[in-house]
DNA sequence: ATATGTGTATTATTTTACTAATACACTAGG
DNA sequence: CCTAGTGTATTAGTAAAATAATACACATAT
């Protein structure tokens, strides 16, 4: 369900507050979905529970998420039902400028970009 | 010539390293050129000599840059002039990855995806 | 020689990220 | 009631990242 690297540089607990943020955006998580448990996912991921568990404090703190004592975390209620495509597009910005950066110091041109991204989704998706 | 973010959550000594290493791929540095110095790359992006001076080092122990004493770093002699296309497009890879998934948690189609690259890298040409 | 420019070593401090091992409060099902 | 399942608090420790303030060794141009 996640994609948690440990060797990116990226906190662990950030990948997981974006990749939920992410989900919920696109109503791949919906308001009263629960979430993995904390347990679950330290285990698979190979990571303590306490980084899970800050993580989830802190989308809780932002009103992404709501906690009920002795249950499963869950997407919080009062969401919006799904951003639309624009304000989707406008979260995959960050994503877009770090591959523009890089194609530009590896003096790629958009044409190869282009022609990468393309056969990585089209791989993706089969 | 160099775009260090300390909010990303990604070391910057491993923003720089990156970004050098990207630009010895494409020839934008060449064998023997001087590379900015410590201090002026730490004045200009507000951060501490001694980052910048530790990603320096972990490249000289790459075998990527010469270090001589007095003088500015230097990048190696002994490297292979630019390296292929396909090599350089091996190295765009992570950032691709990144993108891909992003979008497959934000459920945007490869069309909506390469709409935006293509979008923001001809912004970026002009 | 002197001044200015390299990178670096040193020492200390602060902040952040992560791990570890327990224990607690609560819910739900048998 | 009891057990297994939630998330969390607690306390402690380790490691990485970044800052700060000096000081050193060397090169280069004046």
């Amino acid at each position: 369900m996640f994609n948690l690297n440990p060797n990116t540089g990226v906190p662990i607990y950030r990948q997981l507050m974006e990749q939920v943020r992410r989900m919920v955006s696109s109503s791949q998580l919906k308001p009263g979905d629960a979430l993995p448990s904390v347990r679950e996912l330290a285990m698979t991921h190979a990571v303590n529970p306490m980084t899970i568990s800050k993580a989830y404090s802190m989308l809780e703190a932002e009103g992404l998420l709501e906690r009920q004592r002795g249950k499963a975390m869950t997407v919080a209620g009062n969401l919006p039902l799904q951003e639309s495509k624009p304000d989707r597009l406008e979260r995959l910005q960050p994503a877009i400028e770090n591959l523009a950066m890089a194609a530009r110091q590896l003096e790629l041109g958009s044409d190869d970009v282009l022609k990468a991204v393309r056969e990585h989704m089209e791989k993706q998706d089969a």
